[in-house]
DNA sequence: TTGAAAGCGCTAACAT
DNA sequence: ATGTTAGCGCTTTCAA
């Protein structure tokens, strides 16, 4: 109906000009809150803008300043809590600071996320968040070409800026636990391709804590595309009807070792009397399962917060650490228990 | 170390043009695949683009050429499935066709959202994704000066473009399974404002239908500030030691609905012999839960998916239904069942 | 404290 | 098919 009405003439910072009987430069003073403005015309602009209802043009800011507000980040997902937790948390802290959120996917993969990367940097973020430490090996090259702070997180990198933790580590104390409870056959369900360092670590730190024990983990114990809670589950059936049924089983993700318990629950074995069963995360639920989880506790939350401050910190000139290590905790729950003599 | 150097110039279309021997215009048409150039010039740009590491200035296209391909989202928070899952899902299709996501928060606040919408046109996003279809009064002014497309989600709205359900008669649903089961006694643990609009129809939907079998709720029984599992469990143990204890607890969501199964099993109650429990949404886990959850299942990517369709049509200049219905769906589970008598 | 004017890097007529 | 050129709407010297 009024489809095919003009589209109006956007207001420009001209048009405040010229209503305020000031010039644009003026304008613009009041509009970045420069405090060289008489407060005669601050006022005047500022009924104007009001007036006309005046919107900036970022882009023409953005332009011609240089810096546009923006900050980029790319996660593999935004489709789990692992990631969605952390850019809740990093989005509001930059939002404090008048900065607006461009984000991306990367689905797991580094060359998507470096088609990504590059399509950030044509908005002009003024700075990026990426997950993991391992990336398009051009990935830098293209950052050295622009140089805006950029913070990785979920990892540790002696090499640049990150906020996360060692992976490795965090997955041999979870299996220490499990060892320390006499368990000697393993599985593992984990749920990304390989290019997710994390769990490649994570992955790692269980073999090298196994083969110090004098153990292995069987080619097929170990489950590495199990995205889903029915994922896990249908991949817990498999365990079990393999040839090396395992008493202890390390999940990815306290979701996964979810589908896990199930799939055990649904063969009737007792948890964690038959079968010990560990998660990661400490997802809100982990505690109040049927049988509380045992898990490792991560601050994902905590993680999107310093990677923001850091970047904040950055772009303000301010100092900052460019490691924070977030130390997840071993939380014992009643999942894991003795193996089965 | 290197932290002094001069940032480099950074390499324009201008250069590009120089080095391959043609004007910016057709390096422009080259960048935007326009099919009349010839094939050898169109090589030479492209190869200049390469050697020279170019990488387009959106600001600066975005000026000239009045749009931005972006599109902007603004949801009550990401740490919810209820909305991580949509905006994942939104997302990846947006990007299909090449448009990047502006992502804000309004933490359920209608002036916080107002705000994030006149930002995200600062931005000069292209369209928009909303949730709800209660606004600031403001916003849809707002909207007619920048006229752009704007899909609202979760809810339906005969008055403007709205991918979603009608709450009331979901939640009506819901109950009338609950009262042929005979329940006389209910509580209603929900987790927003009154702002959130789904929410509130949600909560009048019951009303009405509890008023329609000669029932109420009464008002020690209406809990809305549980957002957490935990919150809700603690809600249930409020429930439960007030007045009117409940047969049958209506709860928000299913994560709300899992406290309080918690806490009703931390009182030894039976479930569902002693008391029913609703969930919303139908998680992933609801069916797997100890006492498998009766929900109402929601497509949340579909209606992220739909949304983006009809935001990318309307770009297009397609036409595009204003309103798609994603009907939610009664699962019934073992969490409910007769009251007891 | 203010204004004039020169860009920022691109697109889109228009001309050829 | 390609080049010329005039902006897009702002910021930012530089002068006054």
């Amino acid at each position: 109906m009024m489809a095919d009405k003009i589209t109006p003439a956007r207001v420009s910072l001209e048009d405040v000009a010229r209503l305020s009987g000031v010039s644009t430069a003026t304008v613009s003073r009041v509009l970045n809150g420069s405090a060289i403005v008489r407060e005669s015309r601050k006022t005047a602009v500022e009924k104007a803008c009001k007036e006309l209802g005046y919107v900036i043009n970022r882009a023409a800011r953005t332009l011609a300043s240089r810096k546009s507000m923006t900050i980029g980040a790319v996660v593999p997902t935004l489709a789990i809590e692992t990631f969605s937790r952390p850019i809740d948390a990093f989005q509001k802290i930059i939002h404090q600071q008048g900065y607006t959120l461009l984000l991306a996917n990367s689905d797991f993969d580094m060359d998507t996320e470096l088609n990504e990367v590059n399509k950030l940097l044509e908005y002009g973020v003024d700075a990026l968040m990426l997950v993991g430490h391992t990336h398009h090996p051009q990935l830098w090259k293209r950052l050295q070409q622009h140089p805006i702070p950029c913070i990785q997180t979920f990892s540790i990198d002696p090499q640049r800026p990150a906020v996360g933790y060692d992976s490795i580590l965090a997955s041999q104390q979870l299996l220490q636990h499990l060892l320390a409870l006499k368990h000697r056959h393993f599985a593992v369900i984990f749920g990304s391709p390989p290019s997710n360092d994390r769990l490649s670590e994570r992955l790692e730190g269980i073999r090298q804590g196994l083969q110090h024990a004098g153990l292995s983990l069987a080619a097929e114990n170990c489950i590495e595309n199990a995205f889903t809670m029915n994922d896990a589950r249908q991949a817990m059936f498999r365990l079990l009807d393999g040839p090396q049924p395992p008493t202890a089983v390390i999940c990815g993700n306290d979701l996964l070792a979810f589908g896990a318990m199930r799939a055990a629950k649904e063969r009737y074995l007792r948890i964690p009397n038959d079968i010990s069963i560990t998660g990661f995360n400490d997802y809100e639920f982990a505690e109040h399962l049927e049988h509380p989880l045992t898990t490792m506790r991560v601050d994902l939350a905590g993680i999107g917060r310093l990677a923001a401050s850091y970047l904040l910190a950055t772009l303000n000139g301010h100092p900052a650490e460019s490691l924070s290590c977030v130390t997840p905790q071993l939380i014992i729950r009643g999942s894991t228990g003795s193996a089965p003599q």
